[in-house]
RNA sequence: GCGCCCGUAGCUCAGUUGGAUAGAGCAAUGGCCUUCUAAGCCAUCGGUCGCAGGUUCGAAUCCUGCCGGGCGUGCCA
């Protein structure tokens, strides 16, 4: 259950019973600091202030209409009107062991199935994954684990770049390398990265190339066989080498999930013809446009933004606003979250701007756009993506997998090989994805390996290693934990500590799924395996001194520590090991 | 010029949408392993929340104006 939406359904109740207007929300917190209780309400001083009351009568007014003498051992009204609650131990011990033998460790599934369709990763075609791609799929992808274990439907788009006018180039050069190599799709496109350069180099140094490939661009979007035929296999091997990647992560995005930007080509006409038709796109200067009066040009006029170029080709935004459409009509979707660079921010408003006026996507389907800032180098410069110098994701994995090696061989280097193997692949992937998953920034971050790889802290090894603390106390005493049972009593600080943090997971786990932000996750699971540290420090459980009925409490506690740690990493994609 | 985002401890970041004395990790210092894995625990040190006003019982959070940084801004994506 989650723990602070039934409280502040009973006290909005109160609130209400108390003579406060009917939808007087009693904003119920996790208390600040211990004195102030487990759960905190603050809605009763905005409530009294608009009646003209005192608040701390109201407050007492409140209480009067309170029922949670199961729940609260004590409701205190504290400073100006603060309601604060101190949760039972006994309530609290009736629920978890509730949650000991429970798969999804007290945490309900949604109330209504949503259809949620997840924006991510969106690599480009003929060139390798880097950095910069990584916060895009492993926090797309840790949300969509989240929504997943909610019970939500959802549909992971992967957006790749896999349409416009540089297709030209790579047709041409893929040409003239099969020319000499029949194989090459299975040699030198090994290396993207290089190939991209090499076809850019020739066509800024090369009239004749660069006339071919002009006219490769032309034939291409008209719809020439050949042309679509090279173009395809320039997709297939970039996604060939993308899929490993998402594999290696980890991730969960597949073949399936590929809905890059040409998928919408055909869409392209008719929404154009249709904006014209509602009178929202007009013609200015041979190009179609769109005047927006929420956003202003230079001049202080509404921007135009062009959705049909002179020519007649399309761009990015008309992609978007057919993309939005297609997710809305075809997939279905109640939510769209995009996991997108905060540069493209202005654009996704401008399209969906469009899109409203157009009648496209209701308004509440929303359309949700998760920004983050650039990885920077530690010149605080953006990495180039073309002239080279670029950190390919495949040699940061690189990295993060020699580091965790040699931190193994260091703390446990008589591991068997393959359970070693195993540790080290969890430690590796999970350090690099809870780096990115912990941070919430939307504006620029440094890129820097002893903060990504470091093994300290909060950090994924930490909690993998509190993990294993507990499979290492079950492992002692020798007991299965589908055979547990028996009371749970709530005694110690450190016990207590643990207890309130375990009746916590549906919060954190909703408020991802809310927010569309799996930090809140990752802080939450660092407080818990926190909470856990310091519970193993001062309640032993194996010692020979242990009372029976003690030891059984504490093995529960521990259980429902480790099912809740093991689900909860799962949730955003990070894998247990039961020994490190 | 206009628009969007950002500015919190030496460093990396939280701050539950206006709540009580602003919190973690790293780094630094001092303690704790004959006792369930010390990748740990405990303690100490560290802040004019960019600056100045305003709104109110109450502001890191909201409004205004500055300062500093990033990004975007009609025929690339």
């Amino acid at each position: 259950m989650n723990v602070l939406k039934f409280l502040d359904q009973k006290i909005s109740a109160a609130l209400v019973a108390a003579g406060a207007p009917a939808d007087s929300p009693a904003m119920v917190r996790q208390s600040a600091r211990v004195q102030f209780g487990d759960y905190q309400s603050n809605g009763v001083m905005p409530v009294a202030k608009k009646l003209g009351m005192n608040p701390r009568e109201l407050a007492q007014k409140v209480i009067d209409n309170l029922d949670l003498t199961e729940a609260a051992d004590k409701i205190e009204i504290a400073g100006p009107g603060f309601i604060n609650i101190f949760l039972k131990p006994e309530w609290m011990a009736e629920k978890l062991s509730g949650y000991v033998q429970d798969d999804r460790a007290g945490v309900e599934e949604a109330a209504t199935r949503q259809t949620i369709v997840v924006d991510l990763s969106a690599p480009n075609v003929a060139k390798e994954m880097h950095v910069a791609h990584l916060r895009s799929t492993v926090i797309g992808d840790a949300v969509s684990k989240t929504l997943e274990f909610l019970g939500h439907k959802v549909v992971r788009a992967n957006h790749i770049g896999d349409w416009g006018t540089q297709f030209g180039m790579l047709i041409a050069h893929l040409e003239d390398l099969q020319k000499d190599n029949p194989d090459v799709m299975n040699s030198e496109l090994g290396d993207l990265e290089n190939f991209y350069r090499e076809s850019k180099k020739h066509y800024d140094s090369d009239e004749e190339f660069a006339k071919r490939a002009r006219n490769y661009v032309v034939k291409l979007q008209g719809g020439d066989e050949w042309c679509l035929t090279q173009w395809k296999k320039l997709v297939d091997v970039t996604m060939e080498q993308n899929l490993n990647t998402y594999k290696r992560l980890g991730v969960n995005i597949t073949a399936r999930d590929t809905m890059g930007e040409s998928m919408y080509n055909d869409m392209l006409p008719a929404i154009v013809e249709d904006m014209k038709g509602k009178g929202l796109a007009v013609e200015d200067d041979g190009a179609m446009v769109v005047y927006l009066d929420e956003y202003k040009n230079k001049d202080g006029d509404p921007m135009g933004v062009i959705v049909q170029k002179r020519d007649g080709g399309f761009l990015y935004t008309t992609t978007d606003i057919a993309c939005a459409r297609y997710r809305y009509e075809n997939l279905g979707a109640d939510r769209v979250l995009y996991y997108i660079d905060a540069r493209q921010a202005q654009h996704l408003q401008q399209a969906w701007t469009i899109v409203r006026k157009a009648g496209y996507v209701p308004e509440h389907v929303t359309l949700e756009h998760h920004a983050f800032g650039m990885m920077l180098g530690k010149d605080n410069k953006p990495f180039k993506t073309r002239a080279g110098g670029v950190v390919k994701l495949a040699s940061l994995l690189d990295e993060a997998t020699a580091r965790a090696t040699r931190l193994i061989e260091e703390k446990s280097g008589d591991m068997p090989a393959e359970q070693k193997a195993e540790v080290i692949n969890a430690i590796a992937m999970g350090s690099v994805k809870y780096s990115d998953l912990s941070k919430n920034r939307t504006s620029d971050y440094v890129f820097e390996w002893d903060n990504m790889l470091s093994f300290e802290g909060n950090t994924a090894p930490y909690m993998m290693y509190a993990y294993t603390r507990v499979q290492s106390i079950f492992r002692k005493a020798g007991v299965d934990v589908a055979a547990l049972g028996g009371d749970i009593a709530i005694k110690e600080d450190a016990e207590r500590e643990l207890a309130i943090k375990l009746m916590q997971f549906s919060e954190a786990v909703e408020g991802v799924a809310r927010e569309g932000m799996p930090h809140i996750l990752c802080a939450y699971l660092f407080e818990l395996a926190g909470c856990f540290m310091k519970f193993y420090e001062f309640c032993p459980v194996n010692k020979v001194d242990v009372p029976a009925d003690v030891k059984t409490s504490r093995l529960q506690l521990c259980a429902l520590t480790a099912r809740t740690l093991k689900l909860g990493l799962g949730c955003i994609g990070i894998e247990t090991v039961e020994q490190m």
